[in-house]
DNA sequence: AAATTATTTAGAATGCATCGAATTAACTTG
DNA sequence: CAAGTTAATTCGATGCATTCTAAATAATTT
């Protein structure tokens, strides 16, 4: 039941991305939208894989998370230097941050609400606006 | 004018951080203090310290920059994973964030209005909320 | 001034991320 | 379906930001 079938889907949704479906993507494609949503580092990633018996190396996991990322697959999220954080949720939300256990969860678009904000510099164009609620 | 005697000021307010006021400290506390609110690297603020002819290694840098962080005197920004950034602007604000230059700007407290905040987990509460508006 | 304690330093070490070149796999064409 | 073409994967090396370590130095206390 947990894999029917979704391989065609993943596999068009590789295509629809100019991505060829090589064995690699198509199986962390399916650990990373499997299931629900989650947020992952290339670290994590890599080692979930190893550990469901998937042959990928760090760099293709590396490789496949920009490659995801730029295909708006995946979207990338700043809540620490030092550590690239993935989120497969890529409809607009926010994220609480734990500070103590570097741990992320997301936040619905409606539970945060801002009603102001800052006129933008000439000639520039907002791209995103980021809310990150640092908690412990 | 510009540096009449900031001495005493900047060396009781290493001492009020329980720092022993250095030579290096004292130099780069000035830099980092001395005008205008700025936004830092610690590689930034050496290269800026070296050539203004303050001998300081960049081990001391790093050190200094978590320390005034500890001390409050300065805060870490996140706003890219790979590098981090100070400012020395510890109020209450926000930030832009140009896509294409990697350069951040201020923007103040009052020009975003958050009307609306999530529940947090039980238990735990809020540090701090950060917003990035990313603009290119 | 001597003793104590904290800080600085260079250089090594770490950790995450990227690169490059050779191998392997996927796709296209005849 | 086989040969040719193109793209992806891989390992190992490399880069870069940051942290660590232990020795030297500087600030403070007595």
């Amino acid at each position: 039941m947990m894999d029917a079938r979704p391989y065609t889907e993943v596999i068009s949704r590789l295509r629809a991305a100019n991505l060829r479906p090589t064995r690699q993507r198509i199986a962390l494609a399916k650990l990373l939208f499997g299931g629900c949503d989650r947020h992952v580092t290339a670290e994590s990633l890599h080692t979930e894989a190893i550990g469901a018996l998937i042959k990928v190396s760090l760099a293709t996991v590396y490789n496949t998370l920009h490659q995801f990322t730029n295909a708006g697959l995946l979207r990338e999220i700043v809540v620490n230097c030092n550590r690239c954080y993935f989120d497969t949720n890529v409809s607009e939300h926010h994220h609480f941050f734990y500070e103590d256990t570097n741990r992320l969860e997301d936040i619905a678009n409606d539970d945060i609400v801002i009603s102001k904000l800052p006129a933008v510099p000439v000639g520039k164009s907002i791209q995103r606006v980021d809310v990150v609620v640092i908690i412990s």
